[in-house]
DNA sequence: CATGAATGAGACTTCATTCAT
DNA sequence: TATGAATGAAGTCTCATTCAT
């Protein structure tokens, strides 16, 4: 299916197993990465996990570092488009466009255990160089991209004030990877008295806050057109 | 000093170079652990770093383990109080309180070398269940009380409008950690391209933004807060 | 058709290419022990080069181990029976028949493939202790004594002068095997400015030397044969 | 001391034993390489042969073939200058020098456990390209042109009848080598009824049949002047 | 206190061998 | 017969930790 799947092959009867190995090594290589970390993650935990002897991983990725990259590269290949085609065609106030691709973001990612990809990749760029520029060519690049890009429409059509769309995207994404790295460290962690990250109510106050930050209105105090703020819900 | 230094000893004058002992220790490997994290960094590293052979290493904590935590506790030992400090004694407007606190923030752990903790912290708390509580109870609550007073004190004092505060509060944060984590991840790899988050522009749009957001204002009619989720902060 | 060769069947019309497969693993296996030695060659090469799976490997030999063995048994086969012939039914000069004895085994050996068996027999014997006997028995053994019977012969004959046969033997045969192994070695890397050995010459200028040596001449009083250690090859 | 023993150091009281571990290692390695070849030592036998722990071994060499290349070139660097200086300064006879030479070589080399030095060059050359140059320009190169050097000076001399010095050379060489890679192949091997070779009697006819063949003499029968070919035994 | 040589458990990786199809 | 996916024992190498000096 996606270009980090090794030997796709066309699907012979007695296949149907070994086509699956590798989705099934990458979802188990993905849950672990995320719990301990890339060194701390043992590649015999991985075999087990998916079902197989350590021999059989190194069958369909030569190394663990391979491993590794395939894990993230597979669980981005869905991210890349997505979003992008959501924005190009929505229709509607800039408002509701970024509730939706908030919305869509956490729905498709952040709720997923693909979300903890961000904090692998957070914590093992510096020793994964090459990652570096893929991950920043294929997400956060594209992701500030889309924001501000939403930003500025907003501007441009009269919705919001102008600002430095740049920094708004940075603002409107730090919450989300705020909570997605969240969710897979303190998160999944016993503690006593914690303090506690709902995705729901999170989502809604952030949009509720920076839509009226962004509201373009008449200085004093004059009640203003009142744009559709009611980005809160959007019904599906 | 801190209670996460063995031995502080009765500093006698020529000792003052083994007395700096730990804290180099301590500082060599805040680098390493936030360069390469946890795992990947070597302890004969770490000791080199700080001018001193591998045994050298194991006098001062008995294992690796150990230096880590020291290092965390270490770098979190100033942050806890200066913030409520500042907060207690503070007169002027709750704007001004979140500005100075952000910035205060910024300036003494974000842009140093300790805002690294969090990256590695995040990265690792999984595997130092320990580490969890710790953390939390030091770093994570503190914070989030300090900043949901904040708001509650200017919601108060009628300079904000009625919001579930802890939902704000988090929304401040994020943004803050966001950029301490991207400057020890992508922000340290050479990138073709990449994004660039520059502190100063990033806070003051934050703020600027966040600040309209709380600002109360006169509405047609308000619909009331949003129905909260924790009663004990957003009072009707 | 050799004994090395497991089941040789009774030879359908189109079982020509099954018949074929032991010869082509013996042969792929062949270059490749020689390249690479026994340790380091890897059976799915030789599968692969003999265009077969490794399971079908595994169908005609039951392990490398045996496999090995049958490279050394199928090469040797031809060896032993045919240097004897040739000396038992040879009429001419002694001097002659060593000449043709070096020739020949020049040509059927030490010109082909086969030479390299002699590389890692030499190269593997403390590895396979059975080998060892086997190959004494069957080709060092032989070798030595047609050799040093041609040298006995030539000393009956009153064409050589009396000298140790089986020392003289040895001399005979090192050239020989230094040919054939350096070939195998040396000659197969690419060296800058190193040794070249071209078999022609060696091998005329080998007799010219040795027959030389061995050749009977009138001269003053000579002082009789060296003590000899054989007493059995030498008569006083 | 020589190039192939790392961190020389100056002899610190308790550094005798750490100052001897390149030597032991290098010693046990040799030992275990000649009798199973490179690929199938492991390195913790060659660890606990010279009495240390497997990790000693790496603290020393960086990995097995590095081991493998030190012990070549440990093994080497005695012998290429000796040859030569004897060769430069002999003043007699060169029937009397290529016996020097090679009785020299024998106690120096062929009888030493480094002659299986030449076994395992021969076997693993193919695997170690660069190991081919060295060993060329080091040992084989000169050795060819010690010999061949001396042969020319007997031809120079008119001791020796005119020949291709090169072809000679080998000839000369050849038996030497052989009686050294037999020594540690079927040498070491408990065969029944197996050919013994004995370096002394080797040694010995070796000389008389090739100064023979060298030998000057007047065309029919004529004695000559019977050169000094009494190199079988050179006085002390 | 400080050193750094030594250790050995443990991780990654290879590859001969098996076996269901 | 032939395949090639799967296995797991075994080997190389790393590195946290110890300890004699």
């Amino acid at each position: 299916m996606s270009p980090t799947l090794p030997r796709p092959a066309e699907a012979g009867p007695r296949q149907r197993r070994k086509q699956a190995r590798p989705h099934e090594l990458l979802e188990a290589a993905l849950t672990l990465f995320v719990e301990k970390g890339f060194a701390a993650t043992r590649t015999e935990e991985v075999a087990q996990r998916a079902g197989v002897s350590k021999g059989t991983l190194y069958l369909y990725y030569p190394s663990k570092e391979d491993l590794f990259k395939a894990v993230v590269r597979h669980n981005l290949s869905s991210l890349i488009a997505e979003g992008e085609a959501l924005a190009g065609q929505f229709e509607g106030s800039s408002s509701a466009l970024l509730g939706r691709l908030m919305h869509a973001w956490w729905q498709r990612v952040g709720s997923t255990p693909a979300a903890g990809i961000h904090k692998i990749v957070l914590a093992e760029v510096r020793n994964f160089p090459e990652l570096a520029q893929f991950y920043s060519d294929e997400v956060i690049v594209p992701a500030e991209r889309l924001f501000s890009g939403t930003v500025q429409r907003g501007i441009d059509r009269g919705e919001f004030r102008p600002m430095p769309t740049h920094e708004v995207a940075l603002m409107l994404i730090a919450p989300l990877i705020f909570m997605a790295v969240h969710r897979h460290s303190f998160g999944a962690c016993p503690v006593h008295g914690g303090m506690d990250v709902d995705p729901a109510p999170m989502l809604q106050t952030h949009l509720d806050l920076v839509l009226r930050g962004l509201e373009v209105r008449a200085e004093p105090v004059a009640p203003g057109p009142l744009p559709t703020r009611r980005g809160k819900k959007t019904p599906p």
